[in-house]
DNA sequence: AGCACGCCGACT
DNA sequence: GTCGGCGTGCTC
């Protein structure tokens, strides 16, 4: 037999099957070792045929397979297929993503653990004449050991000494065996309370038995995850298994920790806090059958889990579940994928579902489930929306309002916990009057334009289009013009000094980066009345604090901004979000909107908990623009340290898209070719051509602007395509 | 990606 | 004369 290889290299010239003699076990989806010009390396098998149509002669056999199980099912060798086709990734990318990376370059094994097994063949007065008098510690490990039993080589050291086990092992009375243990990541398991389930809960639960994909739009506090639950249990009752994917944020030991103490040791964790260890022994336990449910971040899609019964992913309009570098993906298309190959159900979860997928749900793609209401019947918190360029024209030049400062003192009064949130996505740097909260868009695009320091100009990253940079406002002529974010730092230094008294948290980037600092600053928080907690993205999900009345948005309008056709919907579901922190239990919460554009519709919207409105307004604004779901933009990037190398490569794309526009004239809305918003990064010249075209035809389009990327693949360059990208940087 | 083969400069 | 620079080309 011939086996049909991909050797584990990344590089476009060796992506390709390589052929060689299969070995007599040798299986599709197998870990192999290859021979592979002077040396050996890693590979795997996508096939086995009868002949190769490669010289006999020259044909090298397998060494030897390098896991019990293949490492990739059948399943993931047809989603590797059909992701090279449609995402053109590499082969070898594609694979990668399928097996943790520490256990390909063959360093994380198993943990063997030494145990021994009790043998007592004689009397135990038979045995103690064997030992010398004195031999005390002999004496009590004899006492101690029971027949049958096995012990921890370790622990029986421990006690008595390793000499003395090791006379033990001599004389045939404890039996050396290996046994493997498994690194299991800890998480605290807290008392599980199965809530009974509402009927309107209920009726989602027997809706989804029914093989489909599904939009849960659910209410915050509607109880989403107990409908999971039970539907995952569901699954489970029928032989089946379940993967269940959250943002990599709110996978916090608490969301975690209620799984487990629901399914108990059917669930396995992957994400990317686990040790190499963990990982690879929780995918093991999947590969085996042993666990039979995923819970994890993005990349659990790709967990090596068969016979599935049921896909989660919850907060489906989280940014994480784009994929935006390396092998890109949209996780989305990978459930799919895979709901369709195991015939199960695929529920798509939130309380703000992306534009897109609102869209499908509306056109019949996806099939739309409500939660409308809440589970307690809680009113949401109220949002009240700050007009920070009245506080410009009083004098406040702070970053806080008086509302918000008048706001936080009222809660610190009552011992109550305030959140403030720094938006700091978006922190590109758009331009915005802070007098007349004027923004500075381009005038054929309707995308804000972003400063380039380099060049001091402003740039739509949407056309190309250049505007020279402003040094007053054209709106209403004031100087107060800001460029960039505030940061959480300034946010904290200006509270201490309103509020020298009361205990600040920080919580961002930079104070997360030891491993439980996380925790112990939520651990902290909840434990310390009055305090405020000030923080990034990270303090929005997942956590539930009671005493927490008062969320203060320091700065809402820094992702609306944002040069990206999802910036305003990104808004509403910031806003959204962030407003679910305040306010459980007992305690009805407020939340203190600032912003210079009070007037914009998504915080109108928001304002009112309307996302049916909001959604009917922004659909409609992308359909008159033509933007996604309407277009599809594509972006190609090019970056070399050679300058003229990159302009070179980018100006004969340009030609070939030139060309492939006349082909296609009236699919294309436009097409221009323009330098990277960040010109050079890491010494690379970077230059970007930014194509939008009708969604009719545009499969067809694609595929063939990949052909002409793929034909510039060239060493001392990178170039390639993206659909749709939420970052243009 | 790696590693060998290969053809021109400054060293014991 | 040789050691070694890294340009080009191949790997079943």
């Amino acid at each position: 037999m011939i086996a049909e290889v991909i050797v584990d290299i990344a590089h476009s010239e060796i992506d390709r099957v390589f052929d060689y003699i299969a070995l007599s076990d040798t299986q599709r989806g197998q870990r192999v070792l290859v021979p592979f010009g002077n040396r050996q390396i890693e590979g795997y098998v996508l096939n086995l045929k009868e002949t190769s149509s490669y010289d006999k002669s020259k044909l090298k056999s397998i060494v030897r397979p390098l896991d019990n199980l293949p490492a990739l099912t059948d399943e993931s060798l047809q989603l590797i297929k059909f992701m090279v086709k449609n995402n053109h990734i590499k082969t070898v990318d594609a694979i990668r993503l399928f097996i943790p990376s520490d256990m390909r370059k063959g360093k994380v094994k198993e943990l063997l653990v030494n145990k021994l097994e009790v043998n007592l063949t004689e009397s135990k007065e038979e045995i103690l004449k064997k030992f010398r008098k004195n031999a005390v510690k002999q004496f009590e490990l004899l006492n101690f050991i029971e027949n049958n039993k096995e012990y921890y080589q370790s622990e029986l050291s421990n006690k008595f000494g390793s000499s003395t086990v090791n006379k033990f092992i001599e004389l045939n009375i404890l039996i050396k065996k290996q046994e493997q243990k498994l690194r299991t990541p800890t998480s605290e398991v807290k008392e599980d309370k199965i809530n009974k389930l509402t009927k309107e809960q209920q009726e989602v639960v027997n809706q989804v038995l029914e093989p489909n994909i599904y939009l849960l739009f659910g209410v915050t506090g509607s109880g989403k995850t107990e409908v999971y639950m039970h539907s995952i249990k569901n699954a489970l009752n029928k032989g089946k298994t379940a993967i269940m994917l959250v943002p990599e944020i709110s996978l916090t030991p608490q969301v975690l920790s209620v799984f487990k103490a629901r399914f108990g040791e059917d669930v396995a964790i992957l994400h990317s806090g686990l040790s190499a260890g963990e990982r690879f022994d929780e995918w093991q336990r999947i590969r085996q059958g042993d666990a039979k449910i995923v819970v994890g971040a993005r990349s659990a899609i790709f967990a090596p889990i068969q016979n599935v019964g049921i896909i989660i992913i919850d907060e489906e309009h989280d940014g994480s579940y784009k994929s935006e570098s390396n092998p890109r993906f949209e996780t989305h298309d990978i459930a799919i994928f895979r709901a369709k190959f195991n015939n199960c159900s695929l529920i798509l979860g939130s309380a703000t579902p992306s534009v897109e997928s609102y869209y499908k749900a509306k056109t019949g793609e996806y099939k739309l489930l409500e939660l409308p209401k809440r589970v307690n019947n809680q009113e949401m918190p109220k949002i009240q929306v700050v007009d920070m360029r009245s506080e410009i024209s009083s004098g406040n030049t702070g970053i806080f309002s008086r509302q918000l400062l008048n706001d936080i003192s009222e809660c610190i009064k009552h011992k109550n916990q305030t959140m403030l949130f720094v938006n700091r996505r978006g922190f590109s740097s758009f331009v915005i009057c802070r007098e007349c909260g004027y923004n500075a868009k381009c005038e054929d695009c309707d995308a804000s334009l972003v400063y380039h320091k380099e060049d001091k100009e402003l740039k739509c990253h949407f056309c190309g289009r250049r505007y020279r940079a402003l040094t007053n406002c054209p709106n209403c002529g004031s100087s107060y013009l800001r460029m960039g974010a505030i940061g959480t730092q300034r946010v904290v230094e200006e509270l201490r000094n309103e509020f020298p008294d009361v205990k600040i948290l920080r919580m961002d980037f930079d104070t997360t980066q030891n491993k439980n600092a996380h925790s112990k600053i939520l651990q902290e928080f909840q434990n310390t009345k009055p305090c405020i907690l000030v923080g990034t993205q990270m303090i929005a999900k997942g956590h539930d604090f009671p005493n927490v009345t008062l969320v203060g948005i320091v700065d809402a309008d820094m992702s609306l901004h944002f040069a990206d056709y999802r910036s305003v919907e990104r808004t509403y579901q910031l806003v959204t979000q962030v407003a679910g922190r305040a306010g459980r239990a007992d305690k009805i919460g407020k939340v203190v909107l600032q912003t210079y554009c009070p007037n914009h519709y998504v915080y109108r919207f928001a304002a009112n908990y309307d996302y049916k409105a909001f959604f009917d307004r922004e659909i409609n604004l992308r359909q008159t623009t033509e933007f996604p779901p309407f277009a599809t933009i594509i972006r190609i990037l090019i970056s070399s340290e050679i300058e003229d190398y990159a302009k070179d490569i980018a100006s004969n794309i340009n030609l070939d898209i030139t060309n492939l526009k006349q082909k296609y004239i009236s699919d294309f809305i436009f097409c221009k070719a323009m330098k990277s918003p960040v010109a050079k990064i890491q010494k690379k010249y970077r230059l970007q051509l930014v194509i939008r075209i009708k969604q009719k035809n545009s499969n067809e389009i694609i595929n063939e602007i990949f052909n002409i990327v793929n034909k510039y693949q060239k060493p001392r360059a990178s170039v390639f395509a993206e659909i749709n990208p939420s970052s243009m940087s």
